[in-house]
RNA sequence: GGGUCGAUAGCUCAGUCGGUAGAGCUGCGGACUUUUAAUCCGUAGGUCGAGGGUUCAAGUCCCUCUCGACCCA
């Protein structure tokens, strides 16, 4: 069927505008005003058919695309193709043209005078009511996921929102967006295991990049200020509800500003990203807001890392701990086994029990400076317990938490702090107790950054496996000379799934990585 | 890597003590001119994830494996 001349193709959301003075109560349309404000205008729609209902001589289809959802109504009078509807299936695009009606039910409807199938779906779609609920199948066969739950295409929309809000904030404040190499010679930008590929030609080793962050600063260097990437991250590791083996991150970098003036961006950033979303999406964002377990409404908490573990220790009712920590001796505890302590201790509070005392002991064990104590005793005495210690004023749900003052020892990349030798400047965005954001001002000492390195290698030799390589043409750009400055980094998936409370990374990625398909 | 749970019709799920494989929706045929998960009548649809074992007899009990979910590391 060759649509005809009169008729106008619309959008289903431009067809159903044409009848708004018609709507009233509870989206009910009144048949007369229909007529009356549509003036027998004739409406040319394409979509996907999603139910098929016959009584007789009268058919019901609803019909979808992108805006939205309309019935379209066939009378066997009045339809000059009602005879094809015997070969439509639900799932079928077709097109239609007619004019608006509403039936005594108060519809919208098209009242159907030609239809032809423009795409035969000749699988049937999952059962209506239900809909498909295996998550496996839901993940393997997106494409029918995303047809069967609507719920699932609301995140999708509001992980592109979500981007493109931070693409707005970065452009506003004169940042350029660039793209850097995803395969690398060298390992290095962040602490993880990469995937290993290899160029022919070259006859060459790559990696796929764990990080961009080695070469935006050689851009920095290079004279470009503000710069920014977006772009997907490799790392070879487990497979969980928090991680996917790719993944998109954020980095961002700023000549002349320090990671104090990053905190401030952060907090504005994460904001105006969420204000967007609200903007866009106002229904799915005040269910999502609604079910987070934390709040954006207030300022962020911000506390060094001793300071953390100091307080942490003052919640379980660690006394001799707490002692130690106002006498700065803790170091001095944590450098010897632990073991003999764990008894008293895990009995002086609720909260001590809870401790996981055990892996905690492991880890110092592995430990070969104070550094790296005081970060496992963040890490399992503090960040556990972050979105209970840090509230909102009536209680109800927890402030993200910036930990600032990490040890130079865990941060190879990080500028040293100018009175305290044994920090960095750097914090790191806990929401809800999950890291969100890693920021640091950089290292641009180019006989520090090498000695880092070295310590890098150091470690790799000793057997460690998440250790970067030693990069000289990175420590030759130093040598030029690269600003002060500051960098940010944050997983874009991870933000889209705390946004739109997403209980798992699956949720957020189209395809998530699944092992292969048995037949 | 460890633990728990799961896999039965295209989809969503039952299946008791080990005794002939079930329902709803979908599909197919029919009735019905204002439906909304339409309704009604009829009908089709199965390598019970794979392999092995116990048994007269296994979807069901045992073992191994595959895939997945959740929790832990």
């Amino acid at each position: 069927m060759a649509p005809t001349r009169d008729a106008t193709m619309l959008d289903i959301a431009q067809a159903r505008a044409l009848a708004e003075a018609a709507k009233g109560e509870g989206g009910r349309y009144d048949a007369e005003a229909v007529t009356a404000s549509t003036a027998g205008h004739r409406v040319h729609v394409k979509g996907r058919v999603l139910a098929l209902r016959s009584t007789g001589g009268l058919s019901f289809l609803r019909l979808r695309d992108r805006t939205g959802d309309i019935q379209l109504l066939l009378d066997e009078a009045t339809c000059a193709t009602y005879s094809d509807l015997s070969l439509l299936d639900v799932g079928d695009f077709v097109q239609a043209e007619g004019s608006l009606m509403a039936t005594r039910r108060g519809e919208l409807s098209v009242a159907t005078e030609h239809f032809s199938v423009l795409t035969k779906s000749v699988r049937p779609l999952p059962e209506k009511w239900h809909g498909l609920q295996d998550v496996e199948l839901r993940y393997r066969q997106r494409y029918v996921d995303l047809v069967a739950n609507p719920d699932v295409g609301e995140v999708f929309r509001a992980r592109s929102l979500i981007v493109r809000a931070v693409r707005r904030y970065l452009d506003n404040a004169d940042f350029l967006e660039v793209e850097t190499p995803t395969m690398h010679p060298l390992i290095g930008g962040a602490a993880a295991r990469p995937f290993v590929t290899h160029h022919n030609a070259l006859d060459l080793r790559l990696f796929m990049r764990i990080a961009p962050e080695l070469y935006l600063k050689r851009l920095v260097v290079g004279g470009f200020e503000r710069v920014y990437e977006i772009g997907r991250c490799y790392r070879n590791e487990g497979i969980s509800t928090r991680h996917n083996p790719e993944f998109s991150m954020l980095e961002f970098y700023e000549a002349y500003a320090t990671w104090e003036a990053l905190i401030v961006r952060t907090e504005s950033l994460l904001r105006e990203v969420d204000a967007s979303l609200k903007a866009a999406m106002p229904e799915a964002h005040a269910k999502w807001s609604l079910a987070r377990p934390f709040t954006f409404a207030e300022p962020f908490a911000r506390i060094s890392m001793l300071g953390a573990v100091t307080e942490a220790c003052r919640v379980a009712k660690l006394d001799p701990w707490v002692a130690a920590a106002e006498a700065g001796t803790l170091d001095a505890i944590f450098a010897e086994d632990i073991g003999p302590a764990i008894k008293p201790l895990a009995s002086s509070s609720p909260r001590a029990k809870s401790i996981d005392w055990g892996n905690f002991r492991k880890s110092l064990t592995k430990c070969e400076n104070a550094g790296e104590r005081l970060f496992a005793a963040y890490e399992y005495l503090a960040e556990p317990f972050l979105a209970d210690d840090y509230r909102s004023t009536d209680n109800s749900k927890s402030v993200p938490v910036f930990i600032t003052e990490y040890p130079f020892e865990t941060s190879p990349l990080a500028r040293k702090n100018d009175t305290r030798p044994d920090l960095v400047d750097r914090f790191e965005l806990f929401v809800h107790g999950r890291e969100l954001c890693n920021a640091f001002s950089e290292l641009n000492d180019p006989a520090d950054q090498a000695d880092r390195f070295r310590a890098q290698v150091d470690k790799k030799a000793k057997g460690a496996d998440e250790t970067m390589d030693f990069d000289e043409d990175y420590v030759r750009a130093l040598e030029y000379g690269m600003p002060p400055a500051a960098g940010f980094g944050m997983g874009i998936d991870r933000l889209v799934m705390m946004l739109t409370s997403a209980p798992s990374i699956r949720d957020v990625l189209f395809f998530p990585q699944l092992r292969p398909e048995v037949s």
